[in-house]
DNA sequence: TTATTAATTTCAGAGAAACTGAAATGGATA
DNA sequence: TATCCATTTCAGTTTCTCTGAAATTAATAA
């Protein structure tokens, strides 16, 4: 049976044309490639060099280099796109993440991992917490970001960052004036307007409010123009009240534990591809501390991430069970 | 450094899902393939399956089996084809023969030599032993077939046969009303035509008359039309005389040393592609006894041909240097 | 859950293959 | 003919790969 590395030792002595120069290519002493020759000669059945020297091809030998040549070419290639993959140089990263994090933290951390990764494909879908996890568990996405999935699902979730909750009302409202963290108290009297995002939250004193309250929008942005004209009241995560137009502010809650956990959600099992382990690292090293460094919450993150190995990922996901909170957003 | 065999090992097992079918597969046992397997993972830096059972690949395993497949099935296809050339089932035979040979023999033959070898291509160039030999001396062809070349000729010749001249004449000519072998006294009378095969004639009796002749054609067709037009008569070797038209006839000479050795032209130290050397086999075998059983010639073939080995291939055409007689036709 | 079964992995030793360095051979050059 | 250089041969060593037995792990049955 012929070995590519038999191949790989013909095609080099053919073309250095000499043994000598050919074995110092080849790291090997001139008598191993000389035996390698001759056994490669035995296996095809004729003479591969008119001579000894070996500057000059036989028909069999013009042949066999054609094809030899081509094929150790074609294989250090391949094995060259084989490590290219498993390096994360090379491949395809599919994400879905909640628009809040795709709009305000992904585009900083993103430019630096596709700089080195120029064969990186890369495709993001922004949708809301559900869809994130419908993705990741069918398999059409490597990766999401999207807050807590239930303690049940079949995803796991390594939690990343905490989200307070913040109220958005129109500067001119009476909130707006209020000089300290907002009570559930003082929101009694507003009209609150549901979100996708708020849905989720569990607080009782909360429980009470949206129990009263009539109308649910999903669209951040319709949202923030109901609360400018005065409207009503809503609550959104911290991280989708960076950009708000003018006409509206956000408060703090004086109630701290109103809050999201946004964290990476993944596929029990599965081994990630390289590009996306790389990339995952990349979330898990970086977004905390940006997060932190919009000062959108002055407290700790809430646990240490650390990327779970392979047989772990599930556990890391089961660990905490406490309020599963949520947010479309 | 990955290697072929454990790339084949993967692909093998990804293939079978699981290791104890592809081990069967591979004639090894499954610790073995296990081995193999676990190296390569070493190797790539990654899992290659999701799970111990080998029913599920990773991103990673998939694209290695993607590549993997690839390499393997070209590898295997192109060591087919070195095998496939190296066993004259592939490749491309250039043959140039003196036109008697190429329209008589070679037609005779050629049909169940590619018969079995629908992929070997083969081009053949009729032209006269001077050309032939020139072909055969640049590497334009492989192998030709024609006369004997100079002793000092730069290729090699093996002698297949050989090929009594005979007198062509008109039917109404008094030569061919003897009814025995012609004598050369027999052509003094006559007007005796040169052509390129008897040009090398030596015998001496000869070049008496042909010193006295005046008129040289190289074209058959033209030599037979001038022959049986009564303008005079010519020496043809027996092979070119074998599908002359109504209105001629050929006669044996008396002197039966006059004659050519056709054979086998080649290159010295060239060893011969596959295919060539095959048919060269043929051609030694069966082109002798074929010529035996046209009746041309009622003796025996000159010497025993025997094939060279590659050191022996320019001793073989050394050893004779009897009169180097050729033929242009 | 525990026992059973099947598949895979680990390990140590056997065997095969490839490599090296020294000596022999073979061509080319002076 | 002698010398030089490249290649080959050879014997011994090293490195790899394979096997078979035992251990581990996963799946299935009780």
């Amino acid at each position: 049976m012929i070995k590519l590395e038999a191949l790989r030792a013909f095609v080099t002595v053919a073309e250095a044309g000499n043994i000598r120069d050919a074995a110092k290519k080849l790291c090997r002493t001139p008598s191993a490639v000389s035996m390698t020759l001759k056994q490669l000669e035995e296996e095809v059945g004729g003479p591969l060099f008119e001579t000894d020297r070996k500057n000059s091809l036989t028909a069999l030998g013009a042949f066999m280099l054609e094809t030899g040549a081509m094929q150790v070419d074609s294989y250090d290639r391949a094995i060259e796109r084989v490590h290219a993959f498993a390096e994360n140089r090379i491949g395809r990263l599919t994400l879905a993440s909640v628009p809040s994090v795709a709009a305000n933290l992904i585009p900083q951390i993103l430019p630096r991992f596709v700089a080195d990764r120029n064969e990186v494909e890369i495709e993001m879908f922004d949708i809301d917490s559900r869809s994130v996890r419908a993705m990741v568990e069918s398999g059409q996405v490597d990766l999401g970001i999207a807050g807590r999935p239930a303690p049940d699902a079949p995803v796991s979730f390594m939690p990343l960052f905490r989200d307070r909750f913040r109220v958005i009302c129109s500067t001119d409202s009476r909130l707006a004036r209020i000089n300290r963290p907002l009570r559930w108290s003082d929101l009694r009297r507003e009209n609150l307007i549901l979100n996708g995002a708020s849905e989720r939250i569990k607080a009782p004193s909360y429980k009470a409010l949206s129990d009263r309250a009539t109308m649910t929008v999903r669209n951040v942005t319709t949202l923030v123009a109901l609360a400018r004209s005065g409207f009503g009241v809503t609550l959104l995560p911290a991280l989708s009240t960076t950009d708000l137009p003018m006409g509206v502010v956000a408060r703090d809650l004086a109630d701290t534990s109103v809050e999201r956990v946004v964290g990476i959600v993944e596929r029990n099992g599965i081994t990630l591809s390289p590009v996306a382990a790389a990339f995952r690292k990349v979330l898990v090293e970086e977004l905390p501390p940006l997060v932190a460094s919009l000062g959108l919450d002055e407290r700790e993150p809430p646990e240490t991430p650390q990327p779970p190995k392979r047989p772990e990922a599930l556990e890391s996901a089961e660990i905490r069970s406490t309020d599963p909170e949520d947010a479309a957003l």
